[in-house]
DNA sequence: TATTGTTATACTCTATAACTATA
DNA sequence: TATAGTTATAGAGTATAACAATA
């Protein structure tokens, strides 16, 4: 008999619906609590925590920025606006690349994420609250496998409902 | 010695900050992949996917569903509009509560939904290629864990930095 | 030609407040 | 009074195309 196209049985299947269902729920929730909580928008709070490392200090360049954070260079610049209107970051120029420009933290930016810092690690504890060591350990692990693979699907187009009724 | 404020040591701290990052992207790479694979928006799937369990064949109040998705109730009602729309879905009125309005699939969002069932399967196969039915299983746990410790998640107002500039 | 950044547009989603009609 | 749904509005994020400057 012929192996059927769709894979998996019916039990990994479901698993998996639970899977995806929750990462859903975790991306709204975690999108809710950092505005509530922090008074930042999840970007904006990767944004910072990108820029805030030792080894971004002196700056990074936009698309790299883009890159790392996994968002479009077009919509990381509607971003930075916004942090910037708010003065926490700036772009300056690249004294290489001509066409590069360097995201920074300004002093404001600094200082800003010092004093929110401390308010993170709380939120970190609460919301991992019954995770041991060796289970944060094991839960990266898998987020990073997760991560991987999903950013590797690609369906062939045919097959493709049409969504939109008449 | 009087235990610190800020718990948790760095070790974790940093494993946290891991694990929150990636949930970040893994948010947005389904939000991304969802559009792109499937042609609908992660919020849409939700909805369509708890509409088409058998328990709610016969629909189910508004403001349920919005509880089930964790989305108030004004902004699931923006999602339906788009819906109702395209087709897939409609507000009936409630026999019992008057106030009440039960959301459906229509035959077409009935349609919809197998056609692009098989779809579903394939995107969860390939964006979990790597785990093991017991991964899995563990993995749905977890992510059980900490939604719940999530949405838990409250700090007090007080030393919530200012975050716009003059 | 390809890349970097920018501008522009349309759409979707989210947060919040206010309103209505029931209960 | 409280709840279910709706309307309205502002803000934010996303997808996409097109353009200028530079490599």
């Amino acid at each position: 008999m012929a192996p059927e196209l769709s894979s998996s049985d019916n039990a990994t299947d479901q698993l998996n619906n639970r899977i995806f269902f929750r990462l859903f729920q975790l991306g709204n929730e975690l999108q809710r609590q950092s505005v509530q909580q922090l008074g930042i928008t999840t970007v904006q709070w990767a944004v910072l925590g990108a820029l805030s490392r030792e080894k971004y200090a002196s700056g990074i360049p936009l698309s790299q920025l883009g890159e790392y954070l996994v968002v479009t260079r077009q919509n990381l610049d509607g971003v930075l606006k916004r942090l910037e209107r708010d003065g926490l970051v700036r772009r300056v120029a690249d004294d290489g690349d001509k066409r590069s420009r360097i995201v920074r933290l300004t002093p404001r930016g600094r200082t800003f994420w010092k004093e929110i810092r401390a308010r993170i690690s709380l939120f970190y504890d609460q919301a991992s609250a019954h995770f041991s060591f060796d289970a944060r350990v094991s839960l990266v692990h898998s987020l990073n496998v997760l991560q991987s693979d999903l950013a590797k699907v690609e369906l062939s187009k045919v097959g493709l409902p049409k969504r939109h009724g008449k």
